[in-house]
DNA sequence: TGAACGCAGACTAATACAGTCGGCGTTTGC
DNA sequence: GCAAACGCCGACTGTATTAGTCTGCGTTCA
């Protein structure tokens, strides 16, 4: 699998939804079904970006979830990090203290300090990190915006509202506008 | 495991033995047992590393592998993308395609062009790649020669003359100094 | 000829990831 | 007060990847 995984993929676009939506909370079983993805793995998700104090949780019905701040300071490494646990890019494996020509023990001058390969790894690390961390859910979300035809971000309010009133009024009949 | 594999953390340590060693083929047995490592899995890795052309292979008895090219022409990202094959950092699921208020079929401005936040993974990917073509088996290798006392090549290169020598004339018992 | 090489492919054990399921505590509407 | 909609937690499954082993084949050289 690829470093950066699927949880982070559709934590990004789940937090993307709530840019902007800062008094009714979510749930991700609706986050879920807007984007078609799985709800019980985006549950898993959830937890691990409220602890991190990405978002809020609000339990109970009508609970559901709200950016914890704002949009503007939420960046990808964020994210990536609340999710992934700061996983390294490279596991240094510290070869050069086992060379043959040392026996059984290394000399100092070779274990001490940062393996010369580990150091261009965590250069490369700190280089794509850094990158992640310049990039905000507010400067992304802007540009998805910017694609989106104007009556866009209310079709998708209005999708939400929908599902939340559909299953008050309705008796739980999910409102859903793809027919079969 | 991290993305970047213990494949590749060996391949640069056994490339980085062969830089400056231009007329004798040393055996991936041989660099194996220099480094601690297994010989039947360093055996796995280069083959790749000579189809992309960053080694020179010697059949045979005495055979073994060279450097196809100066040191400071092959770069760490040479060596990643021969090992590791281009993976890469974020496989994108196209998520922006499945939104539930776009119904079956998503509209073309939903999906036309790379996914953002597919770009901004695509870029932190660049930067980390950057890094790693920056470095050079010669410039890392200067690095560590600079640590280490001036006699450390030659007692290398004597080990691995010893190995080879002693296999021909003392009937194949390896020179080990590891006592036990 | 045989030992030391490279090379290819099958195989195994351990790990991580995507995804599912069931249970528990909390809140709200009827 | 009860049930449904929430969040949260842990156990579980299937699959892909990785590290590592082993066997067999063709080549070279003493």
């Amino acid at each position: 699998m690829a470093h950066i995984t699927t949880s982070v993929e559709y934590g990004i676009h789940c937090l993307l939804w709530l840019v902007g939506n800062d008094n009714r909370p979510v749930s991700s079983r609706d986050l879920a079904e807007l984007q078609g993805v799985s709800p019980s793995f985006l549950a898993k998700i959830f937890p691990r970006l409220e602890k991190a104090g990405i978002v809020k949780a609000s339990e109970g019905v009508r609970g559901g979830y709200l950016l914890a701040r704002p949009a503007d300071r939420i960046s990808f490494l964020d994210v990536v990090d609340a999710i992934e646990g700061e996983k390294p890019l490279f596991d240094c494996q510290e070869v050069r203290g086992r060379c043959a020509v040392f026996g059984a023990q290394a000399p100092g001058w070779a274990t001490a300090g940062t393996c010369a390969i580990h150091a261009v790894m965590l250069q490369a690390e700190k280089a794509m990190r850094d990158t992640l961390a310049s990039q905000t859910l507010a400067s992304v979300g802007e540009r998805f915006m910017r694609k989106a035809p104007p009556a866009f971000a209310d079709d998708v309010n209005g999708w939400i509202s929908d599902r939340v009133s559909g299953r008050a009024t309705r008796g739980g009949r999910p409102a859903r506008d793809v027919p079969d």
